[in-house]
DNA sequence: TTGAAAGCGCTACCAT
DNA sequence: ATGGTAGCGCTTTCAA
């Protein structure tokens, strides 16, 4: 079944049928209905593929992500497919799966799919890769790891100001042997998060004491054995604040496995409030970055513009904040703590 | 950049180019390199549009959830994806947020992107949509609610086993009081599981006590409800098995609240293993549906319907297994028991 | 082994 | 407001 066949059951040209289907241009009514009373007949439904050739515009955006299993992922392709599909476009989703052939791969699914634009939401973005995208004139937007440019947007989250308010919150509550479990260290954002822990202890007049920066890799695991490393320290931290929830949770874990009571004997803060830090026992004090927010602003950047022709690359931030739950607990007097 | 320019570039016939391409047809060696070399000078990357409709075949397939940010799905789709990626197919996804008219839109974009198959991994898909697939011949693969047909496979998940391991390990802790939390009604699955469940204390000769099938709602909310209705009877339960996960972690947090230990004073049975599970505390017991697997069984069954050309559809069957962790344990001895 | 050329189904421009 | 028709970029016969 195509146009076709609908034209000529309709007695129209397949010009008058497109037209109906696009709704572009002015249609007589009475040819309108015989139009469409042919597709309902015919059971008619335009070839995506067809009309992409036909208009030169694949109406596809793409969306990289490097794991849709991380649970900062879900809701963020969720969203994004959301605004999609209410402006009519379509989402070519690709995991990279922390490889670099499989991110190669991705790419190259984008360029043959002719999408409009690409969300960037990994950092193992190689940059000749990038530069393929970007010679072909292809808007993109970044998440975190972009200098933007011609159709080159930014999405950067507060990470400065996120960390500060988890460090004012601790130190509110009397903290100062506070530790700190980063994350990859050749993750950008990563190292942002660190250096703002720094700087923010800084400027509470706190220094970090020896052994009290923790080697983690954003998952649970490596949570959970940054944590054995620092209850091992001579002289312990009464709080720890983590580079994002999963390595909070690991921590968790290993807090409660090693009989040390969260909050009462030390208080943990979390980044990112992924779903399952509510969840946990106790539930996670986190600072929040909304991934609806992260996806609105990424598809914003794409539309603009593929539709609205900026072609000025932007920089979004997204703001963070306190969510104060049930891990994070007044500094123990100093009579009561352990060796 | 296409394939003309590449072709006059190399000094040969698009045909030969598309030749080289698809690798379908043998090339001399010689005006093999000089396509390829074209092919690298120019940057050329083929139109999938256009190959789509030069051959009639997209390539791709329809992958349909109801939530893609529902626990039980990112790994659903992340394997589907690899393994589509893996045989050089393409994914469309579509969420349907539990929304008929959002169905009907998914249905819609896998017509137009003219699919050579589509998983449905939802329960909400009405029937005269399956049909418009059917009618089309688009080989369709379901979670549990399908008929197996013509081009249409199901895949089964063993409830009735899966339930049964559950209520022998309870009863081997010499549980004889189990409660049950159930799904949506309307939720075939969820009525399978619940009718599992009675059938198999049947057998254990055990007859369940009036207020122990609560309603849940296949959610954490829900499973918290029908805890405190739990909690509230004269007469308390000294196991819960849970219709899902989700449920099982609702009902865990309300133990949790209530100051009821689990699993001293009460055990907690998941069902599906979702990665949360194995994060709370205590670490949930529960039956493991491997999602992998459901993802491999229904590509299997799409790709073999669309290459294979097998079209008499297939009934799968998922294992269920179980994990024992730490949210069950013996039967608190009956002097014990509060009121 | 290669080339020429007829589609694939649709859009968009040019007429009318 | 409508029809005719030339592409869009590729695949795939058919011939050579």
């Amino acid at each position: 079944m195509n146009i076709r066949e609908v034209a000529k059951i309709a007695g129209v040209s397949t010009a008058t049928v497109s037209r109906v289907l696009s709704g572009s241009v002015p249609v007589d009514a009475k040819t309108e209905s015989k139009v469409r009373a042919a597709i309902e007949k015919t059971g008619y439904y335009p070839n995506s593929h067809a009309r992409m050739l036909g208009s030169g515009k694949s109406n596809t955006y793409g969306l990289i992500v490097s794991d849709i299993a991380n649970p900062f992922f879900p809701e963020l392709v969720k969203s994004f497919e959301r605004l999609a599909v209410e402006h009519n476009q379509e989402v070519l989703i690709a995991n990279t799966d922390y490889h670099p052939e499989r991110t190669e791969h991705c790419v190259r699914r984008m360029l043959e799919h002719k999408v409009d634009g690409v969300a960037i939401m990994t950092s193992e973005m190689a940059p000749h890769l990038i530069q393929i995208l970007s010679k072909r004139g292809i808007p993109i937007v970044f998440l975190d790891t972009g200098t933007v440019g011609r159709l080159i947007s930014n999405i950067s989250i507060d990470y400065e100001h996120g960390i500060d308010l988890a460090i004012n919150h601790l130190t509110s509550l009397k903290h100062r042997e506070i530790a700190f479990v980063e994350g990859p260290r050749d993750l950008k954002s990563a190292t942002i998060r660190r250096d703002a822990f720094v700087s923010s202890l800084k400027r509470n007049g706190i220094k970090v004491a020896p052994g009290f920066i923790c080697q983690g890799n954003h998952g649970i695991d490596g949570g959970q054995r940054a944590m054995s490393e620092l209850l091992a320290l001579p002289k312990r931290p009464t709080a720890i604040m983590c580079s994002n929830d999963l390595t909070a949770i690991g921590v968790l874990i290993a807090a409660h496995v090693a009989g040390v009571r969260v909050p009462q004997d030390i208080s943990i803060v979390g980044f990112d409030d992924i779903e399952l830090s509510s969840l946990m026992q106790p539930a996670l004090t986190t600072i929040r970055v909304s991934r609806t927010e992260i996806a609105a602003r990424a598809f914003e950047a794409l539309y603009g513009a593929a539709h609205g022709g900026i072609e000025k690359g932007i920089n979004y931030t997204i703001p963070s904040e306190l969510i104060e739950r049930q891990s994070t607990g007044p500094c123990p007097p100093k009579s009561v703590r352990k060796a």
